[in-house]
DNA sequence: CGGAAGGTTGAGGAACCTCAAGCATGGTGG
DNA sequence: CCACCATGCTTGAGGTTCCTCAACCTTCCG
C-alpha cells in the first residue's frame, strides 16, 4: 500500500468554473488533481458531471484505502461531521457540479433528487466491503475488471453473447491505486493481472488498455456467481 | 466464516406493529428476528427506533460478510433496484418504523431527513472499508471494541478521564457475527479477544459482558491514531 | 542516451486460515 | 438434583495465502 504520501493542492491544476442555473458552481479539473484532503472543512458537496474521481482515506502510518470510485453522477464531500472524512482526487479531466452544504439543506427537492443516487453508493459500498471482508485476491482482481463492463455480472446481465463475448476498456487506475482499492499490494495485483494474461482471460496493449475476449469466463472468476447454474454452467473454470 | 446457513424468516417471531401518524408502520422485533432476506423485492425501507440491526450479504458459496450495524435512526432496506442488496436481522428486541418506498419518493422532506442519517451510514462504510482494507486482525479487533464506546476515538473525543478511564458495555454479536463483520475467522478473534484479555486491556464477565479499565490504552490499538502525539503520547504501546 | 516513474518477478517469511480436539454454559428431562 | 446434550467458545498444530524485500525490466520523455 502507499506510505506516507501526502498528495498536495499543488499536484494537479484546477481548471475552470461557472455558475450553472443558481444550485451549484461547474468546476473543471484536470486528470490526477486533489479536490479536497481528508480533514478539510467541509463546507459544500459535489456531484461528478463526467470523469471519474477516487475517494480514499489515509491511516496516520501512511496505510491508503480507495474508499470510493465515481463517474457520471457520483456523489461525495458529504460529511456528517465538521471535516471530509476522505480525500477526493481526479483520475480524468473531470467536470463537478459544487453545491453549498445550506443550499442542500434548505432545498427538500434537491435532497430528493441527490437521495437516490447515495443509495445507489450506498449499495455499492456494502458490494465492496464483501469483497474486502470475504473474497481471495483472484476474485478481487476479477471483481475489479468487471466493474468496466458495467452491463454484465449483475441482476438483468443479459448473459454472454453467441459467438462474440468480449469487451475492451481503458483502466483509469494504477497498480498502487487498484492494489488500495481492493485492499492488496501493488505486487500481488501485478501478479494476478499477469497470471490472468497469461491463462488467456485477458490481453493487454501497454499497461492501460484490456481486452477481454470472454467476459462470462472472467465473470465466473469474481466469486459473486456460482460457478454451476446460470448461463455458465456447462464450462467450470479453475479459480487461479 | 458462516458456511450454507440461510437463516429463515421462521428464525425469529415478529412481535406486533402500529400505525404511526400516517407516514409509516411501528414493528417490533424479537432478537435474532430475520426481517427480510438479500434477494427479497424491496417495497418499503425501514429505520431503527430502538434496538439493533446487522445486515449481511451473503456469497452463493456460504461466506457471509456483515456491512452495517445499525442502532437507533439506522436506515435500512433501500435498494437502488428491484431487490434487497442484503440480509437483516435483530440483534436485539427491537422497534422499527417502516416506511413505503413510493411514500418517499414521493414526500421530499422525508427524503431529506433521511438524507442526513443516509450520509452518516456512507462515511460509516468509508471506516468500515478502510478496516477491511487496510487494518490488521488485531487492530479490526481494537476497533470494533471501540464502536461501544461511541464517545471515544473520533473527532471530538475528549481524552482520557484522570484517574479512572473506564468503560463497560454487553457484545450484542456472537464471535462468529464479529468475525463475519471484520472479514476474519471465529477462531482469530477468539484468539485476539483472548489476548487482549491476558494482556490486562478488556476484562470479560462472562461471553458477553466487557471491561475497559483504560480506554485510550484500548483506542491506541486501534491504528486509526497516531501512537505518539494527542492525549496519549506519553506510553507507547505495543501493538499485539 | 540517460534518468525517472511505474511495473514485473522471485525468494522467503509473517499473518491469518483450516482442521481438529476439548472446554464452558445453559437448558431439559429423568 | 444431576446427567445429558446442544450450542457456542477456546486452543493448538500445521498449512496457505498474501506480504515484504529486493532486483530487474519497460516505457516515456527530455
Amino acid at each position: 500500500m502507499l506510505r506516507s504520501r501526502q498528495a498536495s493542492s499543488a499536484d494537479g491544476v484546477f481548471d475552470g468554473s461557472a455558475d450553472v442555473h443558481g444550485s451549484g458552481r461547474e468546476l473543471h479539473f484536470r486528470p490526477r488533481t486533489v479536490i479536497f484532503l481528508q480533514g478539510d472543512e467541509a463546507r459544500s458537496i459535489f456531484q461528478v458531471i463526467d470523469g471519474a474521481v477516487m475517494l480514499y482515506r489515509l491511516l496516520p502510518d501512511g496505510r491508503r484505502q480507495l474508499v470510493e470510485l465515481l463517474t457520471a453522477n457520483g456523489l461525495f464531500g458529504w460529511a456528517p461531521l465538521r471535516y471530509r472524512d476522505c480525500a477526493a482526487e481526479t483520475l480524468l479531466a473531470t467536470r463537478c457540479l459544487e453545491l453549498d452544504r445550506d443550499l442542500v439543506d434548505r432545498s427538500p427537492a434537491l435532497a430528493q433528487r441527490l437521495g437516490a443516487q447515495l443509495v445507489a453508493q450506498l449499495c455499492a459500498l456494502h458490494e465492496h466491503v464483501t469483497l474486502l471482508g470475504r473474497k481471495s485476491a483472484p476474485e478481487r482482481v476479477a471483481s475489479f475488471l468487471m466493474r468496466y463492463i458495467p452491463d454484465r455480472g449483475h441482476e438483468g446481465c443479459p448473459g454472454p453473447r453467441d459467438g462474440d463475448d468480449c469487451a475492451h476498456f481503458r483502466l483509469t487506475l494504477l497498480r498502487q491505486e487498484i492494489a488500495d482499492y481492493l485492499g492488496l499490494t501493488i505486487e500481488t495485483v501485478s501478479r494476478l493481472l499477469t497470471s490472468l494474461k497469461r491463462r488467456g482471460v485477458v490481453r493487454m496493449d501497454g499497461l492501460e488498455e484490456m481486452v477481454v475476449d470472454d467476459v462470462c469466463r472472467l465473470c465466473r472468476l469474481t466469486g459473486t456467481h456460482l460457478n454451476l447454474g446460470q448461463w455458465c454452467s456447462a464450462h467450470t473454470d479453475e479459480a487461479r
